[in-house]
DNA sequence: ACCTATTTATAATT
DNA sequence: TAATTATAAATAGGT
């Protein structure tokens, strides 16, 4: 793929050797990590240059990768004697992955993303189920909202009557002037349903 | 490089994501060799389905790269002793568990069971992910139903016509009595269109 | 698994 | 080294 067609094998000249490695070596990190990206896998790759420079990707952690190459590769020699708790290590490991592994594409049902393969009725129940727990989260959200306006209210209560009391200190307690005490307060504070709506529309 | 672009980011489908993988797998060690012959450098490629299936290509031996990989780095890597293997396998174990429980908790939570502790604004942006999960449920669906309709509506046609070619082996093709066999055929079978109003009534 | 339109990688060149 | 560009190669989508 490049100005002319050329034959796999060791290029001699030594700067376009360096070249092309810098080229492809990019190329090959890149699509390595495209590919684990894509298909979900776990990828690594080790490139050593002809000048012992290394290079690498891996998708997870090269640690892991290799670890898990190896036992991998291994599997075949410590099948039997060596250890039943190796066995029954791996055996949990890999139920876990699997439940990890259906719970991720139910998941991704219904996040909405994975819908191929699934029928009507498979759709229906997902749709219904969705239905709920919008609904769910609708109602918890209007609880909390709620519970907030409650307890605003509540405090705003508290505030004013403590002001009333504020004012009767400051004003004394004449019975005689009561009608303008009152006019006083009217203009000065708000009524506890005045304070409600003002809540209200704020929210 | 294909038909149309993409985006790099996980295949939902799952099939075509196994495609891509076989594809692009073989595409990736191809050009891990190539790399190696051309430019003569050690190269090591690892590569783990999501079905957990191994694939790899090495230049010289997967133990010599990885031998290679692990003195540059400076790390030590044994490939287990019994103990450290049972640890590898534990922890393993351990952080599958982890994500398990991770994952879970939010679909716990996407499906309105567990819905404590969450603000307001996250359950706002539940609520809209939600929106968006049964929008994509429902078009899907709906496609589904859209592409039924349409297929039965093929198929309904082509019996049709086949039955008017049937009609007219049983009848002939005289011409003098033209007007009764049509009266007979409309008696007898349906129009297309009506059909088609049969159908998404039924659906 | 195969086909091909199109995208992507890159060999040659500047 | 870093662009540019013509071309080979890879591959997405379809059968």
């Amino acid at each position: 793929m490049g100005r002319g067609k050329i034959v796999i094998r060791r290029i001699d000249n030594s700067t376009s050797r360096q070249v092309t490695f810098s080229k492809r070596r990019n190329g090959l990190l890149k699509k390595a990590k495209e590919l684990a990206i894509l298909c979900d896998a776990e990828v690594g790759v080790v490139i050593f240059s002809s000048t012992s420079k290394l290079y690498d990707f891996s998708s997870t952690s090269m640690k892991s990768v290799i670890d898990r190459y190896n036992k991998t590769k291994g599997e075949h020699h410590q099948l039997g004697s060596s250890s039943s708790e190796i066995k029954f290590w791996k055996k949990e490991a890999a139920m876990l992955r699997q439940q990890l592994q259906n719970l991720q594409e139910s998941h991704r049902q219904i996040m909405g993303e994975e819908l191929s393969g699934l029928t009507v009725k498979e759709l229906q129940n997902l749709e219904n189920q969705l239905e709920i727990s919008i609904h769910g989260v609708r109602m918890k959200k209007d609880k909390i909202l709620m519970d907030e306006i409650q307890e605003l209210n509540r405090k705003g209560k508290l505030i004013l009557q403590e002001n009333v009391e504020l004012k009767n200190k400051v004003y004394g307690t004449r019975d005689g002037d009561g009608t303008n005490r009152k006019s006083v307060l009217r203009n000065d504070l708000h009524t506890g349903d005045e304070l409600n709506v003002t809540v209200n529309l704020h929210l």
